[in-house]
RNA sequence: AUACCGUUCCAGACAAUCGCGCUGCAUGAGUUUCAUGGGUGAGGAAAGUCCGGGCUCCACAGAGCAGGAUAACAGAUAACGUCUGCCGAAGGCGACUUCAGGGCCAGUGCAACAGAGAGAUACCGCCGUGCGUUUUGUACGGUAAGGAUGGAAAGGCGGGGUAAGAGCCCACCGGCGCGUCGGAGACGGCGCGGCCAUGUAAACCCUAUCCGGAGCAACACCCUCCGAAGCGAUAGCUUGCUCGGCUGCUUCACGGGUGGCAAAGAGCCGUGCGGCGACGUACGGCCAAGAUAGAUGAUUGUCCAAUACAGAACCCGGCUUACAGAAACGGUCGAAGA
RNA sequence: GGCCGGUUAGUCAAACGGUUAAGACGUCGCCCUCUCACGGCGAAGAUAGGAGUUCGAUUCUCCUACUGGUCA
């Protein structure tokens, strides 16, 4: 069924964060935290990113979303289907490099029960 | 090779694999779209939002007041607080750099403390006269040369003059006014003259010039909702105020989408011509991001001395601020890159 | 993205361009008390940073940083 390739969809809207920070289960790392939420669209999971104005300029910020987009992009074909992700970037993550976040998305979705299989 | 000054340019490159935005490019499926291939994909500051415009709406934008901005002169420009040239001042041996650089001889205000006195003055001192007297002194007057205070002390310095002194008089210098010569002008040279109140206008102010208000979250359209309260010629908008103008209006609550918005303009590149230059003009060529939770990343290899500051959000012209380094050209000083 | 404001001790908060920058709460020390509190006396502590104008700047001007508000 994986034959077709898995877009990457990003959450719309910001009442999804919002109801993500207040409902969502919370998988907290080092330098990422994860909020899950069950989507209403069953085929497909969303995903956000959010890095703080606190964090760093517009440099440092997209520098961060696009890191933790290309970890994320690694794991999307062994991911469930049917979340909304929110993955919320903290302070340490802004020198800690793509190899780090990788291993640390990678890390929080299994403890989040959302691969179907280890990523190889 | 090395110091210094000015101008311009670049902002890692290449290859492989995976991945992303746009596409009014092609092909195939399909006629909302999807796939494959191709094309294209952040900056010199994209930043700060400090100026000037375009654009949109308010009446294509009106009158007066208030308010704001600029500040030698001439030009460039769509416009500017920008740029160029030039004048003046300051700095540097020099190339060159820097300057909110109109007016306190229009008016008003302020100048704390100190000091006798801050725009008017006599504390000490100097001189004269009266009184007293061995002497010291004391009263009145003259005086701004000297002392002391201050950021600033009666334009500066020298000479004449005087009882002592003083632009009181004279020369030179500074400032101001008038005349004349040169210059497009700021200004500069020369001559004459009243004999001159220090500083502060980033104090009020005066002079000249300019400025209507708001901003793409503007604004226009489509679908949905067509909700609650209020007003009755009040009220609201334009504008801070007055006039003038416009309107069934005002307040609160409230979704989604499309356009605006990106292929085309004050556009970029090259050459010629005009100009000291900013720039203008003619010809030829080019089309070069357009997102909407917001597109450039990951890994490996090679080159390299090394990759700094930093990410478009309607669009331009500037300014300011941040910044590792690399390159080119022109020039200055000196015996020598010391 | 646009448009407005603000920054003074640990906190709140005054100051026509002029001596040593008010106050209040808090902090510290001493006194009072058997001890604590209350009260009394005393002390320390600040103009966001950098330039400029001025004799002199918290105040005026410019730049930078930080921090609020507002606009569908």
């Amino acid at each position: 069924m994986e034959r077709k390739k898995r877009k990457l969809h990003p959450v719309k809207g910001a009442h999804w964060f919002s109801r993500a920070y207040r409902k969502g289960q919370v998988y907290a790392g080092r330098h990422l935290v994860l909020y899950v939420l069950p989507a209403h669209d069953k085929t497909r999971t969303l995903l956000g990113i959010t890095v703080s104005k606190k964090r760093g300029k517009a440099v440092v910020r997209n520098r961060v979303k696009r890191w933790i987009r290309e970890s994320y992009r690694r794991y999307l074909p062994v991911l469930k289907n049917g979340k909304v992700i929110v993955i919320v970037a903290k302070q340490p993550a802004v020198t800690a490099g793509f190899a780090v976040l990788s291993e640390e998305v990678g890390y929080l979705l299994g403890k989040a029960t959302l691969l179907d299989e280890a990523p190889q």
